[in-house]
DNA sequence: ACATGTGAAGCGCTTCACAGCG
DNA sequence: CGCTGTGAAGCGCTTCACATGT
């Protein structure tokens, strides 16, 4: 583990108590940071507000729970509070994860440019169709479940993503427990029960659209 | 997870009393209610909050927002529940939706089980890449982004999801807006600024990991 | 007896408004 | 003067506790 950064972010910050919602917000913040570029230098509350679709305020009382990045009357250096999320986050720090599951979805995730750009770094791609083991994709060799175990304690990996199909999720996520993994991102349509002390993450790419179609739904309803 | 910009772009949308963070949670119930399957017939809402890791008041106030859809001293019966959060989140109807970029991201989209399962009916693959235009993917012809008008115009698709490169992703929803489109799933990994009254929620894949890395990182410090 | 449905209390996030500082 | 940083007020969600109904 690298420990500079660390000791950085407890120079000058508070974060002792930084909300959920918070957290979850400053990926979205460092997305219109990046997508800010180079050439510019400053960027106000408001601005980065419009960017990331919140209040002023909002942008100004998360940043002041992880400490004092700006400057008054004048805003925020881009490249310092890039830099200074991405420390917060722990995006500073390299973390290895490792892929279940070499669907259109695994490929899909294990050349995603998000995953590279934040510091995790993809080092072992496990699939259960013996078809596909010993293949390669974008130069990283398909290995089989029997290995995740010595994969997992060579590469010191911590984070396993899980995008095998739904009937699989589940003996998956008790493989990547076993293998000494205790945090998974499940991908998988399918609510799995927690192996051991293991923080189990879902993300499902259809949550998003049935939101949408409760929202679209409701406000045909409303019309009539 | 997401739980981004939503309250932004729906705030005024929501004329039933139904809180935006109710209405996040219930694709999550009825993912739950889906893998108890067809053989048992009741569910209690302790059961239930333990399967969506909340708390049984939790899922008793969501519910009572929706209607009353429990019986007292016996719990909620399986099959029932299932069709009425359906009915609420407009999943009964059929939302024609198309998908832009047919990368592994697009194609994993395409044939995700989650989609058809709750309504989600793809119409269309469209891919700037002439090389893959006039190809088939899973029996769907990919069609050129000047067809984007026709189809939609045909389908009465109403949704659009992109699946680009974050470089064509802009360009992609003026696109979309301009062929009809009022919402959009953006999973590019980019903020999109909307083209017009467009609804853009984005999907950020890296969004969830940078939170895991959080409190990882967060939880190595502590030890400390 | 038992589990839901629900006012009310509690709590955390959002927003306001202005103090603070370049 | 301009924009950040921040107590305090406001608001919405969560949790509690028990009334309610079978």
């Amino acid at each position: 583990m690298d420990f500079a950064p660390i000791d950085r972010v407890y120079r000058d910050c508070v974060n002792e108590n930084v909300p959920n919602v918070t957290v979850q917000r400053l990926p979205v913040y460092l997305s219109c940071l990046e997508s800010l570029g180079t050439e510019r230098e400053r960027v106000s509350s408001e601005e980065l507000a419009t960017l990331a679709g919140v209040t002023p305020a909002k942008i100004r009382k998360d940043l002041s729970y992880l400490g004092t990045f700006g400057v008054r009357g004048v805003g925020y250096d881009i490249e310092h509070l890039r830099f200074q999320i991405r420390v917060v986050l722990g995006l500073e720090e390299e973390w290895p994860v490792v892929i279940v599951g070499v669907g259109n979805l695994g490929r899909a995730l294990a050349n995603y440019g998000g995953f590279q750009e934040h510091g995790f770094d993809v080092v072992g791609l496990f699939d259960a169709d013996p078809a596909k083991v010993g293949t390669e994709y974008d130069g990283m060799l398909i290995r089989s479940l029997d290995e995740l175990g010595p994969t997992i304690h060579e590469s010191g990996a911590t984070i396993g993503i899980i995008t095998t199909p739904a009937s699989a999720a589940q003996a998956t996520a008790q493989a990547l427990a076993d293998a000494g993994i205790k945090s998974i991102l499940n991908f998988a349509p399918v609510v799995i029960k927690p192996p051991g002390d293991v923080d189990i993450r879902r993300v499902d790419l259809s949550t998003e659209l049935q939101v949408l179609s409760f929202y679209l739904h409701r406000r045909g309803v409303d019309v009539e």
